[in-house]
RNA sequence: GUCCUCAUCGUCUAGUCAGGUCCAGGACACCGGCCUUUCACGCCGGCAACACCGGUUCAAAUCCGGUUGGGGACGCCA
């Protein structure tokens, strides 16, 4: 069997969105399992829309995500050349010809037909122009632009899908399309199959808004001679409301850095991207990279689209909740070390970063990130939530503050008392540490619960958090007594 | 308007090709309980779906037809 090739063409008119990033993913699965190589070319024609921004931004999101690429990333524009050879070869055929139609009618036409509830095509008006006509029209210099001539057959066109199975549609469905624009600059449909061809793919995965393009696509293969690559296209990613997700109507939501900000493992949200419309067949929902790619196949992809779940302003879930869940798991599971090197990150960005961390205050580090994982969401939380670990600038959030603080004006003088205590013992123990504050409770005839919860509030700031006593050793004493004698500060 | 296409819990989905093992399984979310003098994790339990109508068949979520609904495309964008 020949090798395999797959390709990821984003137009690089935007950020790299969840979509792409997903259509990015099954065309590295693919390619991975089948031992073949992706390739990345950046369609870059339309020179209007196209920024440098723009395909950093799409780069470093493929990174982030770290699916590589074995060649390019090539850029559509340098093949020009290629294309427009094409397009003489497709004239000379008589697979095209000019059209000398101006923009403006045929806008015109198009509103018209729409108003009118008519069909939408294009009306052939040049198709069948004698060759003196044209002759005579270019010499007027009149511009043009290059249709393709769709082939007068009966029956139907069609290709065999692995994700919808067989997709026929009658020639007479298929208007002449536009392949050369009027100042000579190739379009995207021919583009896009003279480089899949040059390129050698032999498989084309995308969404399933491409279907019509593949019907058109279909003809230029057969017009250039070329064999029909496997096609998969693959179910689209809808909103809440049902409407295609786009970075104009969404925003930063839909954005693959969106999720890089907001604390997302690389992996976890390729693993909830991949669950958006493909399931291996079983329960199963967390793979490992060579797992996923081992069990990843074209035919398991959904036909339906989803819904990508998010919903605008819910201030517990700010994206779809699986996509957290997912992300969580892995935050609970994965190898501390591992952990540690996304945490180091975070930490290196708040400035909470201290290089002891990877060094003698190593063990410390893990074992903490380990105590404070349990509870938190993203890798944002370590520096937010889990702040007063790894700083004294940390913030007392007010509703422990009031609950658990200033509810008991009396921890004034308790807590820097059991300060106290934990200063004159000999050795710092965690069960030593809670008995003194058991006996304290019972010295005042308070429930324990009291100064053990206000002992978590000043000391971490939060009002939920590990156990007491893994709060005090992860702390470590100086600390801890150090912050328990300034609690009159926060009456 | 035309063409293409899809249809299982709120969401992601298993089951559909090879009809019976499915009064439909899992996950997320939600609700309740256990654990925990915090909160979570974890564990246990609950809620919740085969779009509709017909046909084929001893038997239909599964096959066929239609209806309805959703999505996509119809650019000198990609």
């Amino acid at each position: 069997m020949t090798e395999t090739r797959l390709r990821f063409p984003p137009s690089p008119t935007g950020y790299l969105h969840i979509g792409g990033a997903r259509t990015a993913l099954y065309n590295w699965l693919f390619a991975k399992k089948t031992g073949g190589k992706l390739i990345l070319r950046i369609e870059d024609t339309d020179a209007e829309r196209s920024t440098e921004e723009s395909i950093n931004g799409i780069l470093d999101g493929l990174k982030w995500l770290g699916i590589d690429w074995d060649e390019g990333p090539y850029f559509q524009t340098r093949f020009s050349d290629d294309h427009l050879a094409a397009a003489r070869k497709l004239l000379d055929q008589g697979n095209a010809y000019k059209c000398f139609c101006t923009k403006e009618v045929l806008d015109a036409k198009r509103e018209a037909a729409l108003a009118a509830k008519q069909n939408l095509g294009y009306d052939g008006t040049c198709r069948h122009l004698k060759p003196a006509e044209v002759r005579a029209k270019e010499e007027a210099g009149i511009p043009f632009v290059v249709r393709f001539r769709v082939p007068e057959r009966q029956g139907t066109l069609g290709y065999d899908d692995k994700v919808l199975g067989r997709i026929e549609c009658d020639y007479r469905e298929v208007d002449d399309f536009v392949i050369v624009r009027s100042n000579g600059k190739p379009l995207y449909l021919l583009c896009n199959v003279v480089d899949d061809i040059r390129d050698k793919i032999s498989h084309i995965i995308r969404g399933q808004d491409h279907m019509t393009n593949t019907t058109r696509q279909v003809l230029l293969y057969e017009a250039l001679g070329a064999p029909l690559p496997v096609f998969a296209h693959i179910p689209l990613t809808l909103d809440t409301k049902k409407a295609k997700i786009s970075k104009r109507s969404h925003g930063e939501i839909v954005a693959v850095h969106f999720y890089r900000e907001h604390g997302f493992i690389p992996w976890a949200f390729n693993n909830f991207l991949a669950l958006l419309g493909w399931s291996p067949g079983n329960d199963r929902e967390i793979f490992t990279r060579q797992e996923m790619i081992e069990a990843f196949t074209l035919e398991r992809i959904n036909k339906s689209s989803s819904i990508f779940n998010f919903r605008k302003d819910d201030p517990k879930f700010f994206t779809d909740p699986k996509a957290i869940a997912i992300n969580e798991h892995y935050l609970r599971t994965m190898a501390i070390e591992e952990i540690g090197e996304l945490v180091r990150q975070e930490l290196e960005e708040a400035g909470l970063w201290n290089q002891e961390y990877a060094g003698e205050k190593r063990q410390w580090y893990l074992k903490t990130l380990d105590l404070i994982r349990e509870r938190f969401h993203t890798l944002k939380d370590f520096a937010t939530l889990g702040r007063a670990y790894f700083a004294e600038d940390f913030r007392i959030e007010d509703k422990p503050l009031q609950k658990n603080v200033l509810k008991f004006p009396e921890l004034q003088d308790w807590l820097p008392a059991l300060a106290d205590r934990y200063a004159r013992m000999d050795e710092f123990s965690a069960e030593e540490a809670e008995r003194l504050a058991r006996e304290l409770a019972e010295e005042k005839d308070v429930k324990p619960g009291v100064i053990i919860n206000g002992m978590r509030t000043v000391v971490t700031g939060q009002l939920a958090g590990p156990s007491m006593i893994e709060v005090l050793t992860a702390i470590g004493r100086d600390r801890v007594v150090q912050r328990l004698r300034r609690t009159g500060e926060l009456f």
